[in-house]
Parts: C-alpha cells; sequence; structure tokens
DNA sequence: CCCATGACTAATT
DNA sequence: AAATTAGCCATGG
C-alpha cells in the first residue's frame, strides 16, 4: 500500500535494486546502471536523478556509483563523504578519480 | 503539455 | 589535461 508521498517511480526502484547488488569494494557507474535498465546509455542523468533522490545508506549503498570515466561525480551528502566512504570499502583514490578498470563491478555477473 | 533542473556522457577545443 | 558544448532521460512545477 502506498502512502502520501511514499511512491516512488519504477525506475527509480531498478535503480536502487541495480546498486544495491554493487558489493563492497567495488564501485559501478551511471552508464553502466543506466545500461542494464534497458535504457540504452542515454538515461545516465536519470539514473543520477534518482540516486540523488534515493534513500541513502544502508538500504542503497548510492555511494558506490560513480561516474563513467572514473570520477567521483557527486554525493547529496557532500563528495567528501562519498571520498572517504569508497576508501573505508578498500578503493584508492588519486584526486577524486578511480581505477574502474581494478574496480568496477560487472553487473552482468548477477 | 511545456519548461527547468541535475550525483551524466561523448565529442570538441 | 581542463574547459566548453550539445545531447538525452526522468521528475516536478
Amino acid at each position: 500500500m502506498k502512502m502520501a508521498g511514499d511512491y516512488r517511480t519504477g525506475f527509480q526502484e531498478k535503480v536502487y535494486q541495480l546498486v544495491r547488488m554493487v558489493p563492497r569494494g567495488k564501485v559501478s557507474t551511471y552508464r553502466e546502471i543506466a545500461g542494464s535498465l534497458g535504457k540504452g546509455k542515454l538515461a545516465c542523468r536519470a539514473v543520477g536523478q534518482a540516486l540523488n533522490r534515493s534513500p541513502g545508506m544502508p538500504a542503497v549503498p548510492c555511494h558506490r556509483v560513480i561516474r563513467s570515466d572514473g570520477h567521483l561525480g557527486g554525493f547529496a551528502w557532500g563528495i567528501d563523504k562519498k571520498a572517504s566512504l569508497l576508501a573505508e570499502e578498500g578503493i584508492e583514490i588519486k584526486n577524486n578519480h578511480v581505477q574502474l578498470d581494478k574496480y568496477l563491478f560487472d553487473l552482468k555477473q548477477e
């Protein structure tokens, strides 16, 4: 049942579910998320919007989602907080940049 | 329905 | 490598 102001769009639900399956110590990108949603890689912006309004942790580890170029992107609670969380998970960050080749999680694995 | 916004991306300069 | 431009999507007013 839905309560007033509690309803979220199907798009958000899908995004959250994908983000949730990202293991600790790994990261994903907005583009990969959008691609898995079947919208092609063009919905990357909408994914960012969904995550921006996401419930946050531990419900959704939205901090594990970064930009496709390795840059951290943004974070509702502060980009510095995002970097700290990622560092805690064992991810090395250089000047707000992450090595996707090393930490990128393949969504197709699950 | 139209317009504005944003945690994006790719291409260009 | 950094800054700029244009393109695309979902959401909310």
